[in-house]
DNA sequence: AAACAGCGCAACCGCAGAAGG
DNA sequence: ACCTTCTGCGGTTGCGCTGTT
């Protein structure tokens, strides 16, 4: 089967995700759905393949996301049904209300795998095994290490998920965003947090979507601000949002650089 | 205090199946 | 029936963080 290369396009971005373009894709998504992921990014105006939105979606930016510790639970569970159904992790997961399957196999193959099959692991000593049993059974209790990001401490637990967007971005450089609260109701995230914090943005992301050279890639960014100023019924939600972003986006070079 | 090693997690890659023309 | 495109899935990698020496 002859296929692209997903993102084949020069130009387009990879790594980390942004705050700012995780708030894009949210607000984008909550306005149009995900109908095409593939035209998505180009109509959003994130330089980004269709699949790198599709991913951090699914995985991060869903409303439905449970973030933090699994349960002991949720582990059994993971380890029931992993031993009924083998890897089919997305099969897992829709099993776990909240879980995505990244996360469930990143679990399986950092916690559940070598309690499961203890000959599996590479680590030579039992006392390291107990010491993971340990260190486990302590995290459950403080919901340390796993959870001790800055950025989950800030929210409350894992379990009481208040409702969307903790966006509690794991990106290291923005750790100290951690407050960005949002819903899916009210749409509302803190403006002044991300104006504080714009000098973080990736400036050479916006200087590409600003210059010249890319303005026929990306023509959709103003139009699409200016459709979603207008043509939705809940504007007024989503209308601080925007005119914040058209403010970027219109002044973006006007800005400090930092 | 610095260096090193291991761990955990987000993100990427490539493949396969589904859907549409 | 065939071809192309899109989406979803599972495996793997890269890198920051934490603990240990």
């Amino acid at each position: 089967m002859v296929r692209a290369p997903c993102c084949e396009k020069m130009g387009l971005k990879k790594g980390p995700w942004t705050h700012q373009e995780d708030r894009i894709l949210i607000d984008y998504i909550n306005l149009h759905g995900h109908p095409n992921w593939r035209a998505l990014p180009k109509l959003a105006g994130l330089l980004r393949c269709g699949k790198s939105c599709r991913l951090r979606w699914t995985n991060y930016l869903r409303p439905d996301i449970k973030r933090g510790n699994f349960s002991r639970e949720e582990e059994e569970t993971i380890i029931q049904l992993h031993t009924a159904m083998g890897n089919r992790w997305s099969a897992i997961a829709a099993r776990l209300p909240g879980r995505t399957d990244n996360e469930i196999k990143n679990v399986w193959h950092t916690h559940l795998k070598k309690r499961v099959n203890p000959n599996h692991t590479t680590e030579p000593t039992s006392n390291f095994e107990e010491k993971q049993e340990e260190s486990k059974e302590e995290d459950e209790q403080t919901g340390a290490r796993s959870s001790s990001s800055p950025l989950e401490t800030n929210s409350t637990s894992s379990t009481d998920q208040t409702s969307y967007n903790q966006i509690d971005s794991p990106q290291p450089s923005c750790t100290e965003i951690s407050s960005v609260t949002t819903s899916t109701n009210d749409n509302v995230y803190n403006e002044e947090m991300i104006l504080e914090n714009f000098p973080e943005m990736d400036d050479e992301f916006w200087s590409e979507v600003f210059s010249g050279g890319n303005s026929d890639e990306f023509p959709l960014v103003h139009e699409n601000i200016g459709q979603l100023q207008s043509g939705c019924g809940q504007e007024s939600i989503l209308h601080d949002d925007m005119d914040f972003w058209f403010n970027v986006f219109t002044r973006g070079e006007e800005l400090p650089q930092i």
